[in-house]
DNA sequence: AATAAGAGAACGAACGTTCGCTTTTTTAAT
DNA sequence: ATTAAAAAAGCGAACGTTCGTTCTCTTATT
């Protein structure tokens, strides 16, 4: 009597949803075909049905890992903040961060098609909105220790600043997708410009004096932040 | 013999185009069959057809349609401000007009769609781009008639800040698409609160000896900015 | 009479999913 | 160690459905 390999399915699982997500990524959701999955993960309908048992799964458990790595790298970056590391640097980071896994062509069209997909599929829009409402938060709460270190305004509702500000990023990954002159160090250097416009008068004074540059005009990608330089 | 009569192919037209924007509001482009927009503009298939050669051509009009009447719109604005009209009321009017006409869930869905749509139909992406860059070129000649009324910094690119502002608009009509708790009043008044940031000194005094408010939380619906009140 | 306009059944392709069968692997008895 | 049983794993043709589109026939209009 054989047994169930929970190695060998695991492996199975993670065959098939980096099969669809370079699919979905080139495609989207709905003009990828079953068969162009099976293909890319070299495994026929059959075997593949073994482990997923319709295609809406396989969308959902693919866009659940994308969301847990996002928020996973929040918590770290707050985490940082927390044990004294700087606001900015940490702000700085997340945004390199975000440019290097979301701006380009590929994820704005995926991003577009998800919002799509959460209006119609219930159980998608679900644990896309459970994952929305945790990366806010968490969001918040940096912005939070922002505040404790002067960087942002006391009376700012942090909350809807960061709703604000994650609806900033999903609108240039958009773009991103639709005009291909908007490029990714126009929006990295758009999303600083305009976060420094939010910082307190310190916070503005403490890039300025170290930078030399009148705020309104700093640029993340092309002036030395605290913390450093983006790569490449 | 009879002939072709123009005007009851102009009516024909109108209704299938006004039945298709109705599904498509509600359930998406692919979502939507051919039978739904026939069975809504009360017209067999075989009569459809005469008037649209395919699913597709009818998705482009459309959202055609839709573009120009946003050109269109922002045209208007821009000639108010050129003979004379303030610029900060053609911005406030402008967005008003945008908050009434974008800013609900099913616009947010099908802006999504719209997205996805041009990533991957190229007759839908050329007519999208066309449109795009032509909105965006009115709105930096906008922008620029506000360097004039000295409302924005001189050295402001204004295409680029065109490009920017569009994308943030965008950015919150899909998070009202995807955020039931993310309110149309929200939206306006954070565009309205980051518009502001990037306003001149000489502006912000403006507002603010009119209002009596700090720029920095000044709140397009709330208060009453030049040019008067949100209507509702 | 001529043809534009319309109706609606039917076609054909695409696609997600299933099903019957084969192959592989594990287990356990010899 | 060998082997046979059992079930897991896999294959791929086929199914059933959906849907965009077409085709034929009828009706309306000039």
């Amino acid at each position: 009597m054989r047994t169930v390999n929970p190695q060998r399915v695991e492996n199975r699982r993670r065959q098939i949803l980096d099969a669809a997500r370079f699919c979905f990524e080139q495609k989207g959701f709905h003009a990828t075909s079953m068969a162009e999955i099976c293909a890319r993960a070299e495994m026929s309908p059959g075997a593949l049905y073994r482990y997923f048992s319709s295609k809406e799964e396989i969308i959902v458990a693919m866009s659940e890992e994308t969301n847990f790595q996002a928020i996973d790298s929040l918590r770290t970056k707050t985490e940082d903040v927390k044990n004294g590391s700087n606001f900015l640097d940490a702000i700085h980071g997340l945004l390199t961060e975000i440019a290097a896994t979301n701006f380009s062509k590929d994820q704005g069209a995926l991003c577009a098609e998800s919002i799509s997909e959460a209006m119609r599929n219930i159980q998608f829009a679900n644990a896309a909105s459970i994952a929305y409402i945790e990366y806010q938060e968490l969001f918040a709460q940096l912005l939070e220790l922002g505040k404790n270190q002067g960087a942002i305004d006391e009376d700012q509702d942090t909350l809807e600043l960061a709703a604000i500000l994650m609806a900033i990023v999903d609108g240039m990954v958009l773009r991103m997708a639709f005009d291909s002159d908007f490029k990714s160090e126009t929006a990295v250097k758009w999303i600083g410009n305009l976060f420094c416009r939010y910082l307190t008068s310190e916070a503005k004074d403490y890039v300025s004096n170290n930078f030399g540059k009148p705020i309104c005009i700093v640029d993340f990608k092309n002036t030395r932040f605290p913390g450093g330089q983006f790569d490449e």
